[in-house]
DNA sequence: CATCGAATATTGTTCAACGATACTTCAATC
DNA sequence: GATTGAAGTATCGTTGAACAATATTCGATG
């Protein structure tokens, strides 16, 4: 056994070496584009133009093109046969969809909090320890990343990681459907508590009620969004934003 | 108002439009390429060289790239960057991975099943009468696509379009699996009765005794791929593979 | 036999070109 | 005046070629 448990610092190395190969352009320029789509710098709708974009962002039609299918399959653009790509508009129908899929999956993976890593399950308190500290220094930007921590904390409970990744597309598409209704800062405030109800129904292993706040939560944000976005009845054209 | 709501049936044609603009040759040669894959024509581990799989297509390089992002998007594929895209080749930390998906995504669906819509809850009879069917005409290959039919059928309780997409993925994933291990054809006879003892269960209002059942078929196949898979101790290497 | 380096093959990226499709404009028709 | 139809324009879809970057093969060398 030359590979003996005492030098695992090769492991490490190959750990590390996963941040190296990440090197293609066109994941590059869908990072770019991811940001921009999530910070709403591109509004929901808006058509990315591929000759403009390409020119803008220096890289071919090609390369773009690759990029664009990556955040396509992330449901962050949607993209329309001979017309092109438009950054995607949920509406309420998707809200509605978005949030039977989270009720299923998260409320799925806090009952298994009993079975769950001792990592996994520190990382839930952290969310809310991190929300926290953010709301101390009136930070609600740091207030709703952390919620959005926690949510995925949550569903590292089940200890899948393609479940992980399901739940990290479904809360960008739900930050798209925030810009569509015009971005509430304030939306994160209310839900802080809940989080600290449930990790406190968590730590004294009540499960069954962890998980109905958890559904409490999930009903009242999903009717914020769906109200807000059924007010939202301009343009129904999924291409041209009269905006900028 | 010319659009009365008398004439609905302009609705009825916009809804099955839906297949009309379905018409790009990268997603047909993913279709043929997926199918190839998952029938087993491609062994998992093999590459899948560009310019011989473009020429044999008859499509050009370019667009060949594009239907491998699609297809390692569904996690058929593999690539490795500047060595070139490879059949995913699952070992048993991905079906691990992938029953503990499912077990939160079916049985929280399952959970469901009052809740349900009439015709979501037809879905799974029907399922499993297909099986029956298709195991008394001594169709096999037709008792595994009920299999399937029947587990996608569960998800559909939850009513989320994207829920729905994912177990098929998770369900194509697993597919790959039974190819590394042979295929056992058989695999699916054992199960049949379990899938219509579920179905008993949740036609008598017993969910909660239903899901128990289900949890207990995701164990019994989890373990059957895992030891499958562990048997199978050959090649480590991603990409040849000896045969052909 | 291990190592190094050249030759080869494959992938990564870009570009230019042309056909196909959608959108716009505007005239013709009822 | 509204609808229909026909150019014209802009954009997308697809291809082929080209070169750079990287991996693999294989022979030479010590």
């Amino acid at each position: 056994m030359t590979t003996a448990a005492a030098d695992g610092w090769l492991d490490a190395l190959a750990k590390d070496r996963g941040d190296l190969d990440r090197s293609s352009t066109a994941e590059r320029v869908a990072d770019k584009l991811r940001t921009s789509v999530l910070d709403g710098d591109i509004k929901p709708g808006r058509q990315l133009n591929e000759k403009a974009l390409g020119e803008a962002l220096r890289v071919s039609r090609n390369t773009l093109r690759e990029a664009f299918r990556l955040l396509t399959h992330e449901r962050l653009l949607v993209h329309e046969y001979s017309k092109g790509v438009f950054v995607r508009r949920p509406d309420a129908a998707d809200v509605v969809d978005l949030y039977a899929a989270r009720r299923i999956i998260e409320c799925g993976a806090v009952r298994r909090w009993p079975d769950a890593d001792d990592r996994a399950r520190q990382a839930v308190r952290d969310a809310v320890d991190l929300g926290l500290t953010s709301r101390e220094k009136d930070d609600w930007t740091g207030v709703g990343t952390a919620n959005v921590k926690f949510h995925q904390a949550l569903t590292a409970l089940a200890g899948s990681a393609r479940l992980d990744e399901e739940v990290k597309r479904l809360l960008a598409e739900l930050r798209l459907a925030f810009h569509v209704m015009g971005d509430h800062e304030d939306f994160y405030r209310d839900y802080l508590p809940q989080n600290q109800a449930i990790v406190g129904h968590l730590d004294a292993g009540l499960v069954r009620q962890a998980e109905d706040a958890l559904l409490a939560y999930l009903d009242q944000a999903e009717n914020h969004l769906v109200t807000g976005l059924r007010g939202d009845l301009r343009g129904d054209l999924p291409g041209t934003v009269p905006g900028e």
